[in-house]
DNA sequence: GTCTATAGCCCGATAGAC
DNA sequence: GTCTATCGGGCTATAGAC
């Protein structure tokens, strides 16, 4: 491999399961086996690493999401975005530990890593809505329902499943069913 | 005001906000204005600083809920509940961010951190279920329901709630008529 | 109990040989 | 590109005067 990329992988290991601070380069060196100079090399400073290493970690959060919902109904599409929200959150959980840990410390957030966030939650979020007005208009959905406000509300029960997931280590076997009951409750009740 | 509680008042809001390794003894000594080496007469290392104010920021979770709930229905007893959980942590938002924070580092979690989380978690959906089940006897929720998986959900989306608080700043305006949605949708769908 | 002074370590970063 | 050697500085922690 690649020795920068040797370097950039121990990186993004180190820095999102220890935190910036925490992770000293020569504990980089000494786990990517090269010396603490060639950081230096590679990359400035120990500061462009670690942006380095965050845009890597932020790389996969670009999910194509749209193209698995063609042909469903709009229940089964939300089901679909629900689960799929779950799987990636489930792959990725270092990395997702990693940004919502950024997102609590004082530290100077890197760039527009909270604007980048938002729009991911946002996109997310108006993808549902529509799929519940279109499902709504359909009669498919209750008449009276909101769908912005319910489509935050799904999003805030998977960011709850996330939390529980930091939580216990206790998690992997208690929030699949969990996660079954979020989609029977929150969508079978919007269905008239 | 006491020279221990001097230094400790101001390790607490620093270690809260910036994290362990980020909160150099030299800034706390600064913060309080004392020596540095008075920190260490006081507290024996900086170790033992950080665990004595990780105690300090622990203690208004024991928060006694109970008392609030007495003569209310059940609907309004979850109702209370709820309300009370978004507001505590409204309350203590820093110190509930040092906490979550902790829980995701891999960082030796102090002592019993993780268990004392789990255990307040534990307290507060049982106390849901048994309400949700005590309705459900009486008539007044759904036969059908399953009260510890409906209680689990109703603690999964206050957790949802929680991380939107951590995202945006645009949490406060926005997130109380989600905490209505919410009451309104996981409560009252609940009853027959 | 509180201070100053300082030891000793590890850090980020640089210089320079190969 | 990769290394060793080293600098200056901030850190935790200690020594010792008052």
């Amino acid at each position: 491999m690649d020795t920068r990329e040797k370097i950039l992988g121990t990186a993004t290991r180190l820095f999102s399961t220890q935190g910036f601070a925490n992770t000293s380069l020569s504990q980089v060196a000494k786990e990517a086996q090269v010396s603490k100079a060639l950081i230096f090399w590679h990359f400035e400073n120990k500061e462009k690493l670690f942006r380095t290493a965050l845009q890597r970690t932020l790389e996969p959060y670009f999910i194509n999401v749209v193209d698995d919902l063609e042909g469903l109904s709009e229940v089964d599409q939300i089901k679909r975005l629900i689960d799929q929200y779950y799987a990636f959150v489930s792959e990725n959980l270092y990395s997702v530990k990693f940004v919502v840990s950024l997102l609590l410390r004082d530290e100077k957030h890197p760039d527009d890593l909270i604007g980048h966030v938002n729009e991911l939650h946002r996109v997310y979020r108006n993808l549902l809505a529509d799929i519940l007005d279109s499902g709504r208009q359909k009669g498919v959905f209750r008449a009276k329902m909101d769908p912005r406000m319910d489509a935050a509300l799904i999003m805030t029960a998977l960011h709850g499943i996330l939390v529980q997931g930091f939580m216990g280590d206790a998690a992997p076997e208690s929030s699949e069913p969990l996660l079954q009951h979020l989609k029977a409750s929150l969508v079978d009740t919007l269905i008239r």
